[in-house]
DNA sequence: TACAAGTGATCAAACGTTTTAGCAGAAATG
DNA sequence: CATTTCTGCTAAAACGTTTGATCACTTGTA
């Protein structure tokens, strides 16, 4: 009844971590060869399907009838110290759980990675310095083809001196140091985008609640959003910008100050604070979008896809960045020179906007 | 100028990717032990910190200077290649972006993991069966010291056959295959702590809106409910358990026949439906948590923390799941005989529950 | 003085592959 | 028949480590 196949040789004392049924040693190339009757280079020849290799199809189907029987599964870290490059790419992110987001960067950059044969290698350092370290320590050791370096929010960063040891290319985060190539958001694109969408719905006196902490985004979208204005001929009316903590909280305090200023319409720094906004102009009894048309930013699925009405908004392309840092990484994408690369924010439209309704 | 180092002796023809300004070759022990003018012995022996390693300071020292000047990095595959076991653990995901949760699996596994030395290999294979075959087959390959295979929701799962090659562990999902370890919430806990926080808030008369769609969670979210009534000495009302989609529009859609049930309190089985609820109480006038107390089920961040008001709920412990899988894998938790090990939900008690008035 | 013990370091095999050069025999060519 | 070419396969070095065996000295002990 009982299977306890190794009868490890442990001394009793040290509580051996108790083990599981054993696993026999993997099979190797060797051993496929002797079941085979042939040489290891033949074998590895018939894995690798050489073309350039003569092999007679009896040899051949030996070969692989051995593979099958024993089970065999070549050793990955034999291959990667043979020849010389390992099939690893690195990815160490500052939050990987604080935010649905960092998922995102992860499952763009894996899918990508894994189309070009490469695997990846994670690692999360909640911002801490030394486990950053110690991560990036990790990946030069096992040798990796380079490092993407992410931050969960777009802002600047320094380069830790060890991660120029390797290739590497930042992801949603970005430094003045040359050289460091570079992916983020299109921040600018991404306020226009949304301000577009209130515009191509009639809207013309638009009020834009803008983040209070400063970072690229708070620059980028009020820009994209003075850029849209402009290209519809209209001029800018700083009264129209409030500015609030960037969070539901945020959002729902600001309403107050948004009914004086008798927008039609409004385009949020974020999705959270429409979440807010949508609680206060509620409370005010006035609905959306026939009394305010609403639009945000990120594209939070928990929320913009689920709020009631569905709120129009302008996705975060966390998936894109991690795609495109590998290709960058792989030198399948041109850096441009200077600037990081930037991705397209795309528009999602939902219900919280509609036309609006001539005075 | 240029630092062109690797004069690369690839055939013009075959426009090789364009390479990066070229690193050097990494440097070796015997790089090293040439440039300490020692073995390569006595440098491993050196960075390995070997106590019964007699080497003199002198020469200790020597070989630290030359480690630092060169910058030498352990080939971990080469290391992984002689001691015969890799540092490695896979885990293999079928939803990395599809929910904030798989994100906290990865979490907790990591950073269990990182604690012990080893470093997680990723895959997320979107449900996928040949991509997860793959996924499999790579870190066969790599000779991982074990794989967690998981899922995004609590589900019963079969185990491709390729996983038994290697030690593995069920994250959040099970077999009923013998042998199988696995890891899953407590559903029934789970269910009872959030029937208990309204309990203890004094509510008597407390309704539970169920999923539709069958799920460990539906069951076990029930029984919890139920046992918490009993222990209680309240007898079970199948009139108050109502079914609706498990997401907004079923909590929303649920609000009339809730309120005709004339409960003072509300468990939904997520949060989701707790969201939706929200806004149909509202359309009723009535307020949360004074004329209905309100929990949930999740913790999914984004809604539960930020809707107004914030929502008492209980925790799904995707972290811990994702710790305890590894925990488990390595052989440090006590996989118990037949059933999945069961990690405890915790309750997060934030103000949609307040004590009833009295009567 | 002879030998054991201790010290500091090296040698060389092994891990599981890939790959180049080369070998033996068969077939084609002159 | 003597060469060349082709075919099918193997030998062996290399990749960067770890580690048990060994060695040449020095020091201590009898």
């Amino acid at each position: 009844m009982n299977s306890q196949e190794n009868s490890s040789v442990t001394p009793l004392g040290a509580a051996a971590p108790l083990k599981r049924p054993g696993r026999p040693q993997p099979v190797t190339l060797r051993q496929v060869a002797e079941a085979a009757g042939v040489s290891t280079a033949t074998v590895s020849l018939v894995v690798n399907k050489k073309k350039t290799a003569r092999i007679s199809d009896e040899t051949r189907q030996r070969v692989r009838d051995a593979i099958r029987d024993l089970g065999y599964r070549p050793n990955a870290m034999a291959q990667t110290l043979v020849s010389g490059s390992s099939r690893f790419i690195g990815l160490v992110a500052d939050a990987i759980a604080t935010t649905p987001f960092a998922g995102q960067i992860i499952h763009g950059a894996q899918d990508e990675a894994w189309k070009h044969g490469y695997a990846l290698l994670i690692a999360n350092t909640e911002g801490n310095r030394e486990l950053e370290t110690d991560a990036i320590a990790m990946m030069l050791e096992y040798k990796v083809r380079g490092i993407l370096y992410s931050t969960w929010f777009h802002r600047p960063t320094d380069i830790p001196a060890s991660l120029k040891e390797s290739d590497f290319v930042l992801v949603n985060c970005f430094s003045t140091e040359p050289g460091a190539r570079a992916v983020v958001p299109d921040e600018v694109q991404g306020g226009r985008s949304a301000t577009e969408i209130l515009l191509k719905h009639g809207h013309r006196r638009i009020a834009f609640i803008n983040a209070t902490i400063p970072a690229p985004a708070k620059d980028g979208r009020l820009q994209g959003y003075r850029e849209a204005l402009e290209a519809e001929g209209i001029p800018f009316d700083a009264g129209l910008v409030l500015e609030a903590y960037p969070d539901q909280e945020g959002g729902y305090g600001a309403t107050e100050e948004l009914l004086k200023r008798e927008a039609t319409a409004v385009y949020c720094y974020n999705d959270r604070m429409a979440m807010g906004l949508y609680d206060g102009l509620r409370e005010h009894g006035l609905s959306i979008p026939e009394d305010m048309a609403v639009v945000g930013f990120d594209n939070q699925e928990v929320i913009a896809a689920h709020v009631r009405p569905p709120l129009s908004t302008v996705a975060l392309p966390h998936y894109e960045l991690g795609a495109a840092g590998v290709r960058m990484l792989l030198g399948l994408e041109e850096a441009p020179a200077a600037d990081p690369t930037k991705i397209h924010c795309p528009t999602v439209e939902r219900n919280s906007v509609r036309a609006l309704a001539p005075a």
